[in-house]
DNA sequence: GTTACACATTTTTTT
DNA sequence: AATGTGTAAC
């Protein structure tokens, strides 16, 4: 592996901890791999280094580079997210950390649980908070590890009531995330913690378990995630690499004084730079560096390309979504008749909803993509339809999955399956209740069938979903109009769970870690455009890259205007975007700007006029970039000219 | 008192 | 696509 001098220093960085701020495409992970190789081989034992990323695909690219460079050993080198790290611990030791069985819910469950302690506490009323509203405050407040009340009080126009009357509804949701023997995301973190911080015993375990911990994307880690560290280093050291420009998760709680304050927070810590970038032609860099640079904020980062000169970024404006999708398409097609392979192809979206009609492109001109932050397996209603049925046998508590699940069977709606739930929560097993069940509903034998059936076989997670699916077919082919489509996610899923131990374990990989669909259906193909959310871009590259959706309204995005930090963090977003392409990149928009109505700010903005919508690319030197405006204008019925003369 | 169904409304980013 | 809402039917 060749190293430039700065990832030699960081690679091989003597010192106790250290923090390594590594720009767009300054090979951080090459540097991060290098550092476990130097390790490995300056005698450490593999199993001692705690490799933390930020994302479940960061992980499978840093194992599989590091397994390049030495072979099996990088198994052995425990190499995962936050989250996963901690509930393996949690798993591991349920007496030290005070927590028996549990189910992880996803954000789906999590909101449906809001809404009913909302419903419980306030009732109806649509001036409050909605449950999305109330989960983004409790994750918020327990993400930054401040009771929830102060934060309320700090950052939101609540008055006292309103704060009380929230706290009331967060109280009743914790109570029922309890009863139900549930976990969401945030307890995996907090409980971690929590014990690390309260417990010696727990303390000194993880503090004498391993030797070296290194943390990638530090920027995008959260006061939670900071308590964690802090808890197991020393004399474990830290490895830490980051970048303040690509911090684009602070609605989630990420704090870049963990950057910042670094060096006061850990006494004599060392601070190394890479600024070399790599990946990209100079004239993309000019662009990322120039949007960086109209900040007030002083980033003071200016990327040089090692690589040289290319070629400069095309803005293209069409008309309309179609027309935009269209296009990517049609460059996407004769780029690969040229003999470009579709890997080389990179779409990057503000949000999933955003690329639905280039989706639909793709699809269309039969062109192989894979969706990253796309619908996911997991969340399609089908799926989760029959996946309430396991999680009902896997946690009888689970009162959300049985009202999934009993509310499939005809005449039996909210109210009846309440009733149901309300006694059937009491029953020592699944057994005892699948009697029960067979009783109390003598006019839909299957509704229990379908328990006894799956019990037959749990030790077997596949079979399990195959009798499941035989049950319940006739169920859900009445329920969806589009049967044919959805049904053959049930032979995926069948598929997936044959790498699976247990049921249990199969819901929780997915729940914790979700896949989209087409990255699902589409494992074996390796040949594909890849569509992407610019958030779950972070760490990707590709030699070709559009950015579609690069107009007004979405950078910033309409809902972040008003708010200094948050225009600044959709600049990130944008410069995250731009830096991921290496030999080409596309912005495209829409000119139809129709403005917005922005409700924090209580105004609409409109293009042109006195209250103009900002957009930070509205005066981008012309020099910076080339408009590409020469599509086929000729009109539809003009007449074929001869080349005869 | 419930359930079933038609119709309207709404979409940032993620572990 | 998946929710929320209102009304007819059971």
């Amino acid at each position: 592996m060749d190293l430039n001098a700065e990832q030699t220093r960081a690679a091989e960085f003597a010192g106790d901890d250290v923090l390594v701020l590594a720009g767009a495409g300054t090979g951080k992970t090459s540097t991060i791999v290098a550092r476990v190789v130097h390790l490995t081989q300056s005698g450490v034992d593999p199993r001692r280094i705690l490799l933390l990323t930020f994302t479940r695909r960061a992980a499978r690219e840093m194992r599989h580079r590091l397994t390049q460079q030495i072979g099996s050993s990088a198994k052995t080198v425990p190499t995962g997210t936050f989250h996963n790290f901690c509930l393996q611990y949690l798993r591991r030791w349920p007496d030290l950390f005070e927590c028996g069985s549990l189910t992880i819910i996803d954000r789906d469950d999590q909101l449906q649980l809001m809404k009913l302690a909302r419903a419980n506490v306030v009732g109806k009323d649509a001036a409050f908070p909605k449950s999305a509203e109330l989960a983004n405050y409790y994750s918020y407040a327990r993400n930054t590890n401040r009771p929830v009340a102060e934060y309320l009080a700090e950052f939101t126009d609540h008055d006292e009531d309103g704060i009380k009357r929230i706290s009331a509804v967060l109280q009743d949701y914790t109570k029922r995330k309890h009863e139900c023997r549930y976990f969401d995301y945030d307890d995996i973190l907090h409980l971690f913690a929590r014990q690390l911080h309260r417990s010696r015993i727990v303390r000194e375990k993880m503090q004498s378990r391993y030797d070296h911990i290194l943390v990638d994307e530090m920027q995008d880690t959260n006061p939670l995630q900071w308590l964690i560290l802090d808890g197991m280093r020393d004399p474990a050291k830290l490895f830490c690499v980051g970048d303040d420009a690509q911090s684009i998760y602070a609605f989630r709680g990420a704090d870049f004084r963990n950057v910042h304050s670094f060096t006061e927070r850990v006494s004599g810590a060392q601070v190394l730079k890479l600024e070399e970038n790599y990946r990209s032609t100079q004239e993309i860099l000019d662009l990322s560096n120039w949007l960086l640079d109209q900040s007030a904020l002083g980033y003071d980062k200016h990327l040089r390309a090692a690589r040289g000169p290319g070629i400069k970024p095309v803005m293209v404006e069409l008309d309309g979504d179609f027309e935009e999708a269209d296009w990517v398409a049609s460059d996407l097609m004769q780029r690969h008749e040229e003999g470009d392979p579709w890997r080389d192809h990179m779409i990057l979206t503000r949000s999933a909803w955003a690329a639905r009609s280039v989706e639909a492109a793709l699809i269309e001109n039969d062109i192989p993509y894979r969706f990253i932050g796309g619908t996911q397996l997991l969340q399609s209603a089908h799926v989760k339809d029959l996946l309430s049925l396991l999680r009902v046998i896997d946690n009888p508590a689970d009162q959300l999955a049985w009202m999934r699940y009993l509310t499939l069977w005809p005449r039996i709606g909210e109210k009846t399956a309440a009733t149901t739930i309300s006694k059937l929560l009491g029953m020592p097993n699944i057994k005892v209740i699948s009697e029960f069940l067979t009783d109390q509903y003598r006019t839909n034998p299957r509704l229990a069938e379908s328990i006894a059936e799956c019990l037959t076989c749990w030790d077997r997670p596949s079979d399990v979903i195959g009798a499941a699916t035989d049950k319940m077919t006739p169920l859900l082919e009445k329920k969806y109009d589009d049967w044919d489509r959805r049904s053959k996610d049930f032979k995926l899923l069948r598929r997936l769970a044959l790498k699976h131990q247990s049921v249990g374990e199969f819901l929780e990989t997915y729940t914790l870690d979700p896949i989209t669909e087409s990255e699902a259906s589409n494992e074996d193909v390796d040949d594909l455009v890849t569509l992407i959310t610019v958030h779950s871009a972070k760490g990707t590259e590709a030699p070709v890259c559009y950015l579609i959706g690069v107009q007004p309204g979405n950078y910033p995005h309409v809902r972040s205007i008003g708010d200094d930090e948050k225009e600044e963090e959709e600049r990130r977003v944008l410069y995250v975007a731009m830096t991921r392409a290496q030999n080409e990149l596309f912005l495209t928009g829409t000119r139809r700007s129709h403005g917005a109505y922005v409700p924090h700010h209580n105004r609409f903005y409109q293009s042109g006029g006195s209250n103009t919508q900002p957009y930070f690319l509205s005066d981008v030197p012309p020099e910076l970039v080339q408009s590409d405006l020469d599509i086929d204008t000729d009109p539809f019925d003009a007449p074929i000219t001869s080349f005869r003369g």
